[in-house]
DNA sequence: CGGGCTTACGAATATCGTAACGATA
DNA sequence: TATCGTTACGATATTCGTAAGCCCG
């Protein structure tokens, strides 16, 4: 079994079984994927993907399984290279962040700016995507880190380290009836036609349970995945828009209402994937995305077994208000 | 870099850092173990031993970090052989045990024998040794499971599952003064020397605790590592025995009392190292060992992240009291 | 018949073992 | 001086790319 064999199975299955593809995307030939695939095959005494005629057309049971534990080793590979080159040069790499708009656009830019100016050396890529693509980006090792608000917590092999709160807020045109009301009840929102974030997105889970809860069925009449959509169509009228406070912005020509004490606050975490090795640079970014994310902490974090742990370890954690 | 070239350097480490005995251990030539390490530092451009002049001296803090990483990715490796072979052939393979005197004599002789008469073709390997060693075995991958009571939660590479709780019984020779008393009290054991397991073994940190938490300090005369070697000296009386209620046998000539009552009862857990893959046959040795442990209990176990999270798994389970 | 996998084959490269060398304790 | 790691070198294996063959949709 050679490290080049499991490399080679992986990106087939990256590449919906296409050979062809894959050898593209490895910049080696065809027939020499198609080989090592075989001989793995061969030795292991087992098929990993499924043939019909020559053709591979679905991943074994087994094959998933060996794919899952070749995945793993490639990742503690890019480790090994990590270590060696956080010896060599420290401030040189490369951090790769995947996340939502929303983060993207308001909790981000900051921070980001401030880290390329301390490593001008260190190449950053920014994804931006659903939360499912951020999870999947991190879990295949194509991004370091992940942030974001929902759904990160159903992968096993995250790690989420909690970041901020968050609070709503409601916008409406200035001359909308809401405009006038001093304090937002939810009975007020139940009224009017609400433009919000897509269902997944920023916190959306949060909205629907609340209406539940008070035994309202909220009537979205669009959804988008960012605050500036909403926006453009809270102008156009269609409705009011509930959107995360820190995507409010001064210069808008809305009437803000806040909304923090109807809706539970939700948690912006930023997660990587487990046994990897975290460069002493991304250490900096995390501290500096959310200062309590200490080098100390972030390592204890790791060493816990079990998710309850984490949590208990953040549970007397001030985290801050956005 | 090479998965051989992993292989080498862990390997060098678990020889004291001498290349030679490497080679021979690993049935190759010294020269080509020596080169693949130089290969293997000239490619990572870090130095993983350091030389005194031309001997390896010690492990750089680099070094330390890219074995850990290159143990687990040949642990991975070994997964996926056990999965080819758990497809090829179900019932063939091998089955490794770290344990303790006390299980190895009292606790699995009849778990071992109904399993090797189900399996005959899984070779069984049983090793007998301390806690700490046991702990070591199965963290390098020499053995499959762990099976002891104290310790085992130390290492945040194993996954440790609860099986059954025992107690304590004291014994003495039948003309011993003990003999005649029906219910047991500490004071009446803080009266007399003792001989038990020594520290680190089989429970024995429970009967320290104990008898400090009363205000008594236990005048322990003699340690063993074993209740056969406890019950000979009692025999000779240099005092009175307290040893594992399962280490007690009918054919004795001792006055038996039942010290359950007086002690915390203890838990032996069964573990395996984080991550790897778990034969069939491993499912099954589980599972007779400790009926609780089904298939569906442990994967859940393996899934969880946090090790509080096993705890919780595990407490509203009742276990077997031996 | 075209896209896509496998087989065939040859050149370049890597691995491994023997033998010689060098250095340390 | 003996033990142990490095260097040198040649035989053997492996890898990878080009070219040709083959099969399914």
């Amino acid at each position: 079994m050679k490290l080049q064999q499991l490399r080679y199975i992986v990106e087939i299955l990256n590449n919906n079984l296409n050979v062809s593809a894959t050898a593209e995307s490895l910049f080696t030939s065809q027939p020499g994927i198609s080989k090592q695939l075989c001989m793995l095959e061969d030795e292991l005494g087992i098929q990993i993907f499924e043939r019909s005629g020559k053709h591979l057309s679905k991943v074994t049971p087994a094959g998933h399984e060996v794919i899952g534990f070749a995945s793993d080793i490639l990742g503690k590979v890019k480790g090994i290279k990590a270590i060696a080159y956080q010896h060599n040069q420290p401030d040189e790499g490369s951090l790769s962040i995947a996340t939502t708009h929303t983060q993207a656009r308001y909790a981000l830019p900051e921070v980001v700016g401030e880290f390329k100016k301390r490593y001008a050396k260190v190449s950053l890529h920014m994804h931006q995507g659903s939360p499912a693509q951020i999870s999947e980006s991190v879990v295949k090792g194509t991004s370091d880190f992940a942030i974001a608000t929902e759904e990160l917590y159903l992968y096993q092999d995250l790690i989420m380290l909690p970041c901020y709160h968050w609070t709503r807020s409601v916008i409406v045109p200035k001359d909308h009836p809401l405009a006038l009301i001093k304090k937002l009840c939810i009975e007020d929102l139940a009224m009017y036609p609400i433009v919000t974030y897509i269902s997944g997105f920023t916190g959306r889970s949060e909205l629907d349970d609340t209406f539940n809860a008070a035994g309202f069925e909220p009537n979205v009449v669009f959804t988008a995945t960012d605050a500036n959509v909403i926006k453009t169509y809270v102008r156009l009228g269609l409705g009011i828009g509930v959107i995360a406070t820190m995507a409010v912005h001064e210069d808008d020509d809305f009437c803000v209402i806040d909304a923090s004490h109807l809706f539970k606050s939700s948690t912006t975490s930023i997660g990587f994937r487990k046994g990897t090795f975290l460069r002493s640079y991304m250490y900096d970014f995390m501290i500096r995305f959310a200062p309590h994310l200490t080098r100390p902490l972030v390592e204890k974090a790791i060493q816990l077994k079990y998710s309850a742990e984490v949590e208990k370890l953040f549970e007397n954690i001030e985290l801050p208000i956005r």
